[in-house]
DNA sequence: CTGTTAGCGCATTCAT
DNA sequence: ATGAATGCGCTAACAG
């Protein structure tokens, strides 16, 4: 069914079918009711490729995640989603699994499919080969979780999130906390969390503290059971996200540990299902469908009015701090009372 | 960058350029190089656009998902564009929001990006208008998780296997056992799986039991909670799927019962967070990144032998059941020794 | 308000 | 092995 085929049968030409579905007012009401009725009969679509091609715009966002399986990126797809079914375009999503190379392809593959502009969340943005392609299509972008000087972001202040965290354990009397992450080279935002972590550390005074990595999520339980099955063993586990926080409560229950009695952990994301957990996990939450809907609406509004993405228009939104029952008072601190223990239970006393 | 640009640099007729990239063995070594030189150089990309338009074939497949907050469509896109990519597809998804009206919307706009074939997860086979549109179009399409015998389908035998888990429950000393469920007529699927519950109870002369359907899940704990709060409460609950099985574990927690110390509970999907849990999961698994695959790729393959996809060739795929820690002997039951219990603990007397 | 025409970038005849 | 010409379906000038 094409244009041609419904202007013949309507018995108009051509450029007034394409008004009728382009420019309504620009055609009288009674033919445009005849065109509508009859492409309604014939099912008429207009065909997307043979647009993109005349207008050189295709409607089409290209958007590149590391992984679906992690809900965070999940989470931000599904807001990129409604963002984009909003302003009429349509989404091409690839994932490299936090792969260099793969992210390269996939904007190479981007540019080719012709899409209009991209929003992408890349390893590591100072040294990203595929923005260096990007740039040279000169082709709009938007950054999300990522944060650099150079390029439009829409992220959240992952340092001063996880510094607020330390201090809300600090107060809570816990001194032997630890930072766990996931491969740190895989993600800037690895990087700025365990920054965070070690000012906020170093803010009150507690410089004697550990930084685990668990590249691999094969033995990651194994390793952070390792960590907490020693003598001087933490009192709170700070985690770089919340994949990590709930591996981390499986180890320490497997190494016959209570959370939060004996320990307390915290994750970094705010994934929904986070709230559903027993114990409902204690986290910073970043808005992750905000992020991508407004990295899209960002992205979208560049592409109307033309006008180039300014890095230093990068925006931060908030984060917040759900108080789940995954962190408590510390078990050797003298406000540990069984009173404080059981407020804890009701979300009273979690960092907050 | 266009082929007629590239092939004034190289010095070759377009018909060349085009041969180069699509039958390198049409064309001399030597001008092949050539040309793939100066592309190189010139950062020549083929269009998407103007080949699909050429060719009536984009090499583009639409996805039509409920959600991607549900990990098991997270994990079942991702084994989609696995497969896609592999077959050197991209992919267009939408997501539904499980709303009859935008299944329908979803694939009117598919049909207009000129699509070369979809994969669609559908709430009701038998009266999706979405399908009516699919076959009006004549366009290729493959459901992943329905069933139904006029469609080309891959997914589980959801009723067996929940017959299959009520008679574990059962060899377990479970007798009071409920079946939770989301919005019953959201899916086929929750349809399916409550029918192999009441078979299951049926079978072993269980005639009384209980199916809770917690459309909102808002409220879905505290309707549990609620079903949990009776003096004949279930020792062991089966849910429709995982998410709502951690909801269970929650309203079992604020009940002030201990999983599964003091009562069972199965989920059903096998969502990889699962296994993280504490305690971990028992749930029947699909093999959700399979099904994805396996959509994409009998899709693929029609598409390239022209062959129509046959609805009896529909594919059933492989359950299983993962043994978790949170099913284990009822409390009542005579096998319910201290002994059974710390086994339990050790996932070795889960169902199996 | 409506019709005619040209061309977006490419693959594909049909020549050579 | 290579080149010239055509049209896929559509929109945007321009003409009327």
């Amino acid at each position: 069914m094409s244009i041609k085929q419904l202007a013949a049968r309507a018995d108009v030409s051509m450029a007034t079918v394409s008004r009728v579905f382009n420019f309504p007012d620009k055609v009288s009401a009674d033919t445009r009711q005849h065109v509508l009725r009859i492409a309604q009969e014939l099912g008429y679509l207009p065909n997307a490729s043979a647009r993109s091609l005349r207008t050189q715009c295709s409607k089409v966002l290209g958007i590149v995640l590391p992984t679906l399986l992690n809900p965070v990126f999940a989470e931000c797809l599904d807001g990129i989603a409604q963002a984009a079914r909003a302003a009429g375009y349509a989404i091409l999503p690839i994932t490299t699994d936090y792969e260099l190379e793969r992210e390269e392809q996939a904007v190479l593959q981007l540019i080719a499919a012709d899409v209009d502009g991209m929003v992408l969340v890349v390893s590591q943005p100072a040294t990203s080969r595929a923005l260096d392609r990007l740039r040279a299509a000169s082709l709009p972008y938007v950054l999300a979780y990522n944060r650099h000087a150079d390029h439009p972001c829409v992220s959240v202040d992952n340092e001063t999130a996880v510094i607020e965290m330390v201090a809300r354990l600090v107060a809570l009397g816990h001194r032997r906390i630890a930072f766990i992450s996931g491969e740190l080279a895989a993600s800037d935002r690895a990087l700025q969390r365990q920054r965070g972590f070690c000012e906020g550390m170093q803010a009150h005074g507690l410089d004697t503290y550990v930084c685990l990595e668990v590249p691999f999520i094969e033995t990651a339980i194994q390793d952070i059971g390792a960590l907490l099955d020693t003598p001087g063993r933490p009192t709170a586990l700070v985690c770089s996200n919340d994949l990590i926080a709930i591996r981390s409560i499986r180890a320490a229950h497997l190494a016959g540990l209570t959370v939060p009695r004996d320990i307390s952990i915290a994750g970094f994301d705010g994934i929904a299902l986070g709230r559903d957990l027993t114990p409902a996990l204690s986290t910073i939450t970043q808005p992750n469908q905000a992020i991508g809907r407004d990295s899209v609406q960002w992205l979208v509004a560049a592409l109307a009015s033309g006008q180039p993405l300014a890095p230093h228009a990068s925006r931060l939104l908030p984060h917040a701090f759900r108080t789940g029952e995954s962190c408590t008072t510390a078990p050797d601190s003298p406000s540990s009372s069984r009173r404080a223990r059981v407020a804890s239970l009701t979300s009273t006393l979690d960092p907050s």
